[in-house]
RNA sequence: GGGCGUAUAGCUCAGUUGGUUAGAGCGCUACGUUGACAUCGUAGAGGUCACAGAUUCGAGUUCUGUUACGCCCA
């Protein structure tokens, strides 16, 4: 085994640039369809074609790649299926601002066939970057496998299920009230709208009767959208307005006759009680149009501008441009009575970021009812888990009050609609070509790019072709994902997965924090406050990005990040590729340390049994952490484990015996790398790169091989080194050991003596079986503590150091640090006396406790004994503090 | 309006089915470059567990209510 040497400090830069394409080329990524292992498979959320690298997907699919990884370590075929989203509406409208800018020209002009071009050609120019820098961070996906959704195969998938879907009549074409995006031009789901709360008016417009008897008076916070009015309803059980139902007003500004109507929609407690009613512009207002026969007067063109219908004065005008002038029309009129503030919620297109209009259209929907009852059932029945578990009722209460989900867009870039249009006889038909007879056009229509998505965890195996993949890899296990789309995609996954492939699509879902600043505000592009991945990368490392993110992830809750937070990961790195230096100064790579067969495990001391059982405490709970997807507190149990309790006290207490050359030296390598080569296992899904460089560095590997492969740390609880160290006394001693050492190191600073003076500790110790065990850690003892001599002793005879001296009183025994006229005396009696008070409480506490029959009835036996141990315990510990203060105040 | 969540040290967060003296990181203070690491070490200060009740021998933990903040849906 050879071991090169290794550089004071960790440089990030040049180990990631020499792994990745090494794992890459020797094909360390590929998922192989392998009948003698078990499969264990991924698919990536894929991530916008137009997108850069985010934070988000730092986390998200660090994630990811610490499932994968950690599985192909415990010996599955592991594969991580990647790709990217077409992302209908971002790309058509990326590309055209650009044909925009660049030539003055919008799509029309270019024609549908040269424009989608033009958009591949964009695809293949930048679509790959997002690609190219999660390979940055080390994600070890099968990158040969990855797809598109926008790719023919996915085409096939799609037109399969469009088709399928219409012939079981859960695809029908409709007219019906939709979300428009005016900026867009097209349709939208439910889903793509984001509501936002806004300071709005309320306007109170006189309306009058036609028969000259008065007015209604009507509330609104769209003044245009009276030039659409058909109507005005009023509560039935409304005594105020009962009289006026069938009469009709004369709409203001339009003249028309409108009549009065009775329709539960009118909330009598909400304004005056009236409420205008425009079928044509409003999702309620539709449905009592429907209720009531009433005409639909669209008052609107495509992109919110006025038409004809809203009348000749206001035709062409913007929708706010004409709310203004209807306004001022009805001030002249003296028909405005008021205009209140008022907050409301108004809809906003995720994309365009303008409010939506509502609009009446001819679109194509799918029925979802049917789809969702078997997926609120592989949830409810467990099937499939939520973690954290609470979005299940998010789940729930979506999926049983689900609508029909509007799948068609009025835009380009996107899978074309498998419909055809008769242009004489206006009939439909849905297949993948048009009849053979007769002039048929296809729909214009693309379909909703979460058409395509839904269908990928299978798509991307190749349906709906039989293979191999799908026979293999399908269902795959986990899914990590943001909460944000849980309706948009999670939701219809499970439902495409059994209503396409019969069989759920995976088994666990793991829904991502959200990545906040540090004042807690959403990172976003126009803060400024959404750091560049790759900037973070270059400065601190893949490695340290990683596992900071992780470990600064709390559970279930959004993420505070700054930069300066991965200072955590890279101080991390540091430490790891210190201890490893360490050791490397120290000699060659030990013999058999992969096992420990080298050392004769009953002359292990009690310091490496010590370690030996903290390891694999910390291996058996990574595990368990990992299983119930906790990733943040596997790497907290990793960090305190590797600088804690390894590199401060292990590493420390064992010096002595490194310096000193011989068998002890040998045995103790031995055991450090048999320690320092689980860590790295360890912590290989986390820090990929770092553990993989030195694994090598260190020749805990040979030249040719890989971590990625090597077997991931299990439990060794049942093996000769777990009955070995299954020994709680010798454990519970060491403990005390460093309780010594604390407290001597406490006496120093508080006594401030200089670190490199030495100087002479006693120790009092009544347990026989503690005694001599320090007696046998002397020298440790007395390294750690830069101590000249260390005296153990038992009973009354601390007069030796002339009386008065400074102690510690531990659980063990009673610290003795004696100086001569350092000591001051009253402070010292203070210290002792607030020790006193403070044990005195307890004492009390506990003995009421402990005489308490409920207590001693009610509490479990071991609860109970406990209390007494520890009463125990803390009555020593007062008579050694009394007995002290004797000695100060005689 | 309905639902979900959160409130613990200056900051960000842990805290298992109720059971010793409530923890960590960062920040802060003091000391220290002893032969892995100043991207470091040692030690220390710092908390009425949002508030009010209830259950219990015992509540940061369970229940009810209140307040504040955040998110989702309508």
């Amino acid at each position: 085994m050879s071991s090169k040497e290794i550089p004071k400090a960790y440089e990030p830069a040049s180990v990631e640039a020499k792994w990745f394409p090494l794992w890459k080329e020797r094909g360390y990524f590929k998922g192989i369809v392998d009948k003698n292992k078990k499969p264990y498979s991924i698919v990536i959320p894929p991530p916008n074609v137009t997108g850069i690298l985010t934070l988000g997907h730092v986390l998200n699919n660090t994630l990811q790649d610490i499932l994968i990884r950690w599985k192909r370590m415990q010996g599955y075929s592991a594969c991580w299926f990647p790709g990217t989203d077409h992302a209908g509406i971002a790309t058509e409208s990326r590309v055209e601002k650009m044909l925009r800018e660049k030539e003055g020209k919008t799509r029309h002009d270019l024609g549908r066939d040269t424009f989608i071009e033009k958009v591949w050609t964009w695809k293949k120019e930048y679509g790959g970057t997002i690609i190219e820098q999660l390979k940055k961070l080390g994600c070890s996906c099968d990158w040969e496998r990855e797809r598109f959704t926008l790719d023919e195969g996915l085409n096939q998938a799609v037109n399969k299920v469009f088709i399928d879907l219409y012939n079981k009549g859960y695809i029908y074409r409709g007219v019906r009230m939709i979300n428009w995006c005016p900026t867009s031009l097209t349709a939208l789901s439910d889903e793509e709208v984001i509501y936002k709360e806004v300071n709005g008016t309320f306007y109170h417009f006189k309306y009058p009767l036609s028969d000259g008897s008065g007015f209604l008076e009507i509330a609104t916070t769209r003044p245009e959208t009276m030039l659409g009015d058909t109507a005005v309803a009023v509560n039935p059980a409304d005594e105020r307005y009962k009289h006026l139902i069938g009469k009709t007003v004369d709409l203001p500004l339009i003249g028309r006759k409108i009549p009065v109507i009775a329709d539960e929609i009118a909330e009598m407690e909400f304004g005056t009680g009236c409420v205008k009613i425009t079928p044509a512009h409003d999702p309620n207002d539709f449905l009592v149009g429907k209720r009531h026969n009433l005409e639909v007067v669209n008052i609107m063109n495509d992109d919110a501008t006025m038409n004809e219908n809203a009348g000749a004065e206001f035709c062409g005008m913007d929708r706010f441009e004409c709310r203004k002038k209807v306004l001022a029309m009805m001030k002249d009129q003296e028909l405005l009575v008021k205009a209140d503030s008022h907050k409301h919620n108004v809809g906003f297109s995720e994309r365009g970021d303008v409010p939506i209009e509502p609009r009446v259209s001819a679109q194509w929907f799918v029925n979802m009812k049917e789809l969702a009852r078997p997926a609120i059932e592989a949830v409810r029945s467990g099937k499939i888990k939520f973690y954290p578990d609470r979005w299940s009722k998010v789940y729930f209460n979506w999926m049983e009050n689900i609508q029909d989900w509007c799948i068609s867009r009025q835009i380009w870039w996107g899978h074309r609609i498998p419909a055809w249009h008769n242009q004489e006889t206006h009939e439909i038909y849905v297949g993948m070509e048009s009849p053979a007879s007769g002039n048929w056009k296809q729909e214009e229509d693309v379909l909703d790019t979460w058409f395509s998505s839904w269908l990928w965890p299978f798509s991307i195996m190749g349906w709906p072709e039989q293979t191999p993949e799908q026979e293999y890899f399908y269902p795959t296990n986990d899914l990590v994902t943001g909460p944000d789309i849980i309706f948009f995609w999670v939701a219809r996954m499970i439902m495409a997965g059994i209503e396409f492939k019969g069989d759920i699509p995976f088994s666990n879902v793991y829904f991502t924090s959200i990545i906040r600043d540090s004042q807690g505000r959403k990172l976003s592009k126009s803060l400024g406050n959404s750091p560049d991945p790759l900037e973070v990368i270059a400065t601190y490392g893949a490695d340290a990005l990683r596992f900071s993110i992780i470990y600064i992830a709390p559970v279930g809750l959004d993420i505070r990040y700054s930069n300066e937070k991965c200072e955590i990961g890279r101080n991390f790195a540091n430490k790891i590729w210190n201890a490893c230096r360490f050791r490397q100064i120290h000699g060659k790579t030990t013999s058999g340390f992969k096992h420990l067969e080298n050392v004769d495990l009953s002359k292990l001391t009690a310091d490496e049994k010590w370690i030996l059982s903290r390891l694999n405490s910390t291996v058996e709970s990574v595990s368990n952490h990992l299983e119930k997807f906790s990733f943040h507190m596997a790497t907290h149990e990793l960090y305190e484990f590797v600088w804690s309790e390894f590199c401060d006290w292990f590493i420390e207490s064992s010096k002595g015996r490194i310096f000193a050359d011989g068998k002890d030296k040998e045995q103790v390598l031995t055991v450090l790398d048999f320690v320092l080569h689980k860590i790295l296992m360890l912590l290989h899904p986390f820090m990929p790169y770092i553990t993989e460089e030195l694994s090598h560095l260190m020749g805990f590997l040979e030249d040719g091989e890989t971590i990625m492969f090597a077997q991931y740390p299990a439990s060794f609880r049942k093996t000769a080194i777990g009955q070995t160290i299954d020994d709680t006394s010798t454990i519970a001693m060491v403990e005390s050991k460093f309780d010594i050492i604390r407290a001597g190191r406490n006496m120093r600073a508080v006594y401030n003596i200089p670190s490199g003076k030495k100087v002479n500790f006693a120790l009092k110790i009544e347990d026989k079986t503690i005694s001599a065990f320090i007696r046998s850690q002397l020298e440790i003892i007395k390294n750690m503590l830069s101590a000249e001599k260390l005296d153990i002793f038992s009973g009354g005879a601390f007069q030796e150091f002339d009386g008065q001296t400074p102690s510690a009183v531990l659980n063990c025994g009673t610290l003795f640090l004696p100086l001569k006229d350092a000591v001051d005396i009253a402070s010292e009696i203070a210290k002792l006396n607030k020790q006193k008070k403070e044990l005195e409480g307890w004492v009390n506490g506990s003995r009421a406790k402990l005489s308490n029959q409920k207590f001693l009835s009610g509490a479990p036996q071991e609860v109970v004994e406990n209390a007494k141990e520890h009463l125990c315990d803390l009555e020593g510990k007062l008579s050694s503090v009394n007995e002290m203060l004797k000695v100060f105040q005689p």
